[in-house]
RNA sequence: CGGGACGUAGCUCAGCCCGGUAGAGCGCUUGGUUUGGGGCCAAGACGUCGCAGGUUCAAAUCCUGUCGUCCCGACCA
């Protein structure tokens, strides 16, 4: 491959729109260019990254008994109002409608399709397990792309679903592709760690996500260091918060006192009421699913909306408004409490901290006056407990006891365990070994691709430009002659390493532009080839040629043996990244 | 959808407050020079100042609206 017969516009300014290096780079480096908000088209360099990180997933899913298919990405709405989440997953849905009015969905994911298919082929436990994945583009109306790749409108994704007869086979579906994801990243020379995840709009009840840690992720993991545990803090717990919750009231019934203009915890806790944001019992209103229902948190909590989305059942879930709030209960928003005038057709749901606390104080549901000596089980109403809180940094690890940590994290992978969901919805059945019908267990299982090219560039960078692992470099070696006339010394080397190292499998580029040194440097760097082979008069004087590693010193090797030092070069570096 | 910022040459940006001739650097074209880290000299081409309306003798500049982009929140691979 020559360079003159490709075309990578290189950008010497950082475009103003890219805000993250990653997706600087992306157009510094000539590998996409921007359509529109959340848009991309892939240009020579970036598509050939794409591809092999494609092709290693394609390696990995047929090593761990991936089946590959390729699913419409035009869906028909009719299998969604099925399934359930055409109500569900209504504001990502794309949807259009032909000229017969008939309206169709543009596929964000594809359990629906995917299900139909084996409601139609699998019939007998015979035909079990099964894992079928695609590569494929999806389409998601993102309330805000951004980040370039990170998070688009259009997106390419390898989604895997496993069917199995048992939950047990369900759960070896799963490990698979558990185990395949941590041997991709790998191969991908990706630093990516699982961790415990909320499964969200799809459903199931077991579920990791793969992060890749990064200040500009836009996740936020809780673990311990020690490796015991990790989880996205919409699902991460811990031993509780410290200082723990009072429990020995003095068994006082509450006592209402005035406290004018005290509408924040920070303010109850100050003087003169000095009441410990621990002590206090925050009370929040959120619509659940169109029915208000309060909300029960330790005064110097906050409420974690994935928890309570997972921990209530709801569909969806809002703050209410202030005219809501009033019409509830009949006071504004930093008066309010559990424990007096809370309607009897309203929730009231109680964050675990509370359980069993005692001189609390809370709102009195009376503008201007709060309750103190409030205690959880005399005094107020309460419909469910349950985790709703968002662990905080030092709290104690649920598993070692370890003060946990947290770091933002980008989610290039997901693997879900459905169970019947999605089957028993669209009728995916089989008849057993026994002769009775049952229903299929399903996994599913994502990895985004493009969003995974970014987060390599994200990590591998420096401030030349990108650092590209050999394993998915758009070329391997890109070889510099720093004359390109055709008779020239170094265009005559430079030719020969190419018919040899491409003779030997080798992914090479020659930079045959007629530009000066410098700028052939700075672009190799910025596009990031992990090895350049400067070929000038200078080294070629002396029977040399120069390998110039993207991220180590340059070495000067005799020309005889170029061509073998660059083979082991990139053999040793891919077998590194096997 | 809520909050903020910004739309001027291919890119980065100045000009806008205080209305009157549209600018710089990079890139591009041509010629020369240079040839191991985005070099230098000279000559050029490139703009309905996002769009629409308004105010005004006169609008890139002031006003209104609109579209687009980016950032912060809710959603996800």
């Amino acid at each position: 491959m020559y360079w003159t017969q490709t075309f990578i516009p290189t950008l010497k300014e950082t475009p103003s729109d890219a805000e993250i290096v990653s997706h600087q780079l992306l157009l510094r480096a000539g590998l996409v260019r921007k359509l529109t908000g959340g848009l991309y088209t892939f240009l020579p360099m970036g598509l050939r990254a794409l591809r092999k990180i494609e092709q290693i997933i394609r390696q990995e899913m047929n090593r761990a008994g991936g089946i590959e298919v390729l699913m419409p990405a035009l869906q028909p709405s009719e299998i969604w109002k099925q399934s359930g989440r055409y109500e569900t997953a209504a504001d990502v849905l794309y949807k259009i409608r032909d000229r017969a009015r008939k309206e169709w969905v543009l596929g964000p994911t594809h359990e629906e399709v995917i299900t139909t298919l084996a409601a139609n082929e699998l019939n007998s436990y015979r035909q079990f397990p099964r894992n079928f994945y695609q590569i494929q583009t999806k389409f998601r109306d993102e309330i805000r792309p951004r980040f370039g790749l990170m998070r688009a409108k259009e997106f390419i994704m390898k989604d895997a679903y496993s069917f199995d007869t048992s939950d047990e086979g369900a759960m070896a579906s799963y490990r698979r592709m558990y185990d395949a994801y941590t041997r991709i990243f790998f191969r991908c020379g990706l630093k990516a760690f699982p961790v415990e995840a909320d499964t969200g709009v799809i459903g199931g009840n077991h579920s990791h996500e793969f992060m890749v840690p990064a200040e500009t992720g836009e996740n936020e993991v809780v673990y311990c260091e020690s490796g015991g545990y990790a989880a996205n803090i919409e699902k991460a717990t811990s031993r509780g918060p410290s200082p723990s919750t009072p429990t020995d009231g003095t068994g006082d019934s509450p006592e209402k006192f005035p406290t004018p203009g005290v509408v924040s915890i920070e303010a109850l806790a100050a003087a003169p009421h000095s009441v410990p944001a621990h002590a206090q019992i925050k009370t929040l209103v959120y619509i659940l699913d169109s029915k208000p229902a309060l909300i029960l948190m330790r005064g110097d909590d906050q409420l974690n909306s994935a928890k309570l989305l997972a921990k209530t059942g709801a569909i969806q879930a809002r703050p209410a408004t202030v005219d809501e709030i009033v019409a509830t209960l009949g006071a504004h928003p930093g008066s309010l409490g559990g424990a007096h005038n809370v309607p009897h057709d309203v929730s009231v749901y109680a964050d675990e901290v509370l359980r069993g606390a005692r001189g609390m104080t809370t709102g009195a549901n009376v503008d201007g006056f709060h309750l103190h000596n409030v205690e959880m089980d005399r005094d107020i109403r309460v419909s469910h407990w349950a985790d709703f809180r968002m662990v905080r940094a030092g709290e104690q690890c649920v598993e070692t006891g370890e003060a946990l940590k947290i770091r933002r994290a980008i989610e290039v992978g997901h693997v879900f365990k459905l169970g019947t969901k999605y089957s028993e919805k669209l009728n995916s059945t089989f008849l057993a070994e026994d002769g009775s019908r049952q229903t299929t267990v399903m996994g599913c299982y994502g990895i985004g691709l493009t969003r995974t090219l970014q987060a390599v560039i994200e990590q591998c960078k420096d401030k030349d430009g990108i650092c590209w692992p050999l394993s998915v470099a758009p070329h391997q070696v890109c070889l510099t002659p720093l004359n390109v006339a055709p008779e020239s010394q170094p265009r005559q080397v430079a030719e020969k390493l190419l018919m040899e190292l491409t003779a030997a499998g080798i992914d090479v580029i020659l930079d045959d532009r007629d530009e000066r040194p410098g700028v052939k440097f700075k672009d190799s760097e910025l596009v990031g080839f992990p090895l350049r082979v400067n070929v000038g008069e200078k080294s070629l004087a002396k029977g040399e040629v120069e390998l110039k590693p993207r991220t180590g010193p340059t070495q000067p090797v005799k020309i005889d043996d170029a061509a073998a030092q660059i083979i082991g070069f990139v053999r040793s570096g891919m077998a590194a990244l096997a």
